[in-house]
DNA sequence: ATTCACGACAACTTTTTTATTGTTTTAAGT
DNA sequence: ACTTAAAACAATAAAAAAGTTGTCGTGAAT
């Protein structure tokens, strides 16, 4: 039976995660320092949209969705966080607030670290900022491909991106599907739950996709990028 | 159609809360100055154990309940919260982190305050800090009672606490029973969910509560108060 | 050592949620 | 105005979760 000193050790030691390699052993006590472990059930929420956000939430493992809420049911999709991710990072340098929701899909191992603490360590440490700056950059490309996708879009090429999405999440989480209802890829995708079944139905009549309980198998792969493409 | 300050005047005059009555105007400002409303839909997490605490919520309306995270599936059910309570209080004055969690029963309309907030107002106005030391108090005695059910009660006393304290909430809400499964009632008991099932089956036989659906009736009070004395 | 309280498990029923399908409106694009 | 895309609605089917009940085992109290 490990003490609790030990198996946080092991976790700052083994973070996949390329930028808490950058830190310095008094950089990383810093972090050690202000977080906290948690352990998120399954549907528990890791953030909510408006709350105050006075810390950083790094993924140990587990898988969680990241959403928009709207006025009503209606929820957007944004993406799926996986281990080695941060979760409201945005909150530390610009927002006080998280601007959006996110909820566990597995049980859920999660850092809190305290924003000063990581506002501290990038001002100390430039490579760790850049990495940041880095993950940042990339969220912001999503984000911009996720607008243009809601704009330039409709049903199919957005099905297609989401089914494609997901499916290159496989490799790291194989059964990624079963944790994914029709309203969560209709979430995704931004369409209505009932047209997600209708959709998924049509995909497999062509042969593009195959449908096994929950998980879906992609045949096609390059009929949907093409469908995808052509919005 | 109102503007959002019109709402939010409103809010902050319609509080029920006694403590609110006793601030100043400029102290009022403080509190609106640092506090954001959301909504949390049933069965969002209010406070997540063992998460950093920035700030306290306070209930504008809607109802949830607090409870204790155990190691795995086991959770103690401490109280229902109701519109006008504050949670995650301890986190102001002692705590950096929620030691409890809580859920939404109901959909709910939150203040989030931070706590610099009510640190700065707590001790510019007495009064205000006298009534939150008094709602300290109240859940104090409330933790001793609890503690001392644990220790010197079994089933049909704890069960008859639990049925007493919920059915003591109708006069506020009294559909309170819908709201809670029967994991619920045994999380409140502290006993096993099946144990809950055949307890209040006898209760009703024995003509102390009658079931009806989800909703419990409580037939013989004076019968179920002397089983809880008893223990 | 025996009794009693109560949780654990297993089988089963009921209720609730999710998924599916067809039909009807709504609304946007041309 | 006409066509098409997709949401809304409604009805049903299927799957999952919650509730119920009986039996059995364990550990605490006497």
């Amino acid at each position: 039976m490990k003490t609790i000193l030990e198996t946080d050790r092991e976790y700052i030691c083994d973070i996949k995660a390329p930028c808490f390699q950058a830190l310095l052993p008094e950089e990383v006590e810093v972090v050690r320092a202000s977080k906290t472990q948690v352990l998120f059930r399954k549907d528990d929420n890791l953030t909510k949209q408006g709350a105050f956000a006075s810390y950083v939430l790094f993924v140990i493992d587990g898988y969680a969705k990241q959403y928009l809420e709207g006025d009503g049911i209606k929820n957007y999709n944004l993406r799926i966080i996986k281990p080695g991710e941060f979760v409201g990072l945005s909150a530390v340098f610009s927002e006080n607030t998280f601007n959006y929701s996110s909820v566990a899909l597995t049980d859920c191992h999660i850092f809190l670290i305290e924003k000063e603490a990581i506002g501290k360590v990038v001002k100390q440490n430039g490579t760790f900022g850049f990495n940041i700056i880095k993950r940042y950059c990339a969220q912001n490309t999503n984000l911009l491909n996720t607008v243009r996708n809601l704009m330039y879009k409709q049903m199919n090429g957005r099905m297609a991106d989401t089914l494609l999405y997901i499916d290159g999440l496989k490799s790291e989480k194989s059964d990624i599907f079963q944790l994914l209802s029709r309203k969560d890829l209709a979430d995704f995708a931004g369409i209505s739950t009932e047209s997600t079944v209708k959709l998924l139905k049509i995909f497999e009549k062509e042969g593009l996709i195959k449908l096994q309980e929950k998980d879906i198998k992609i045949i096609k792969h390059n009929a949907l990028v093409e469908i995808s493409r052509r919005g």
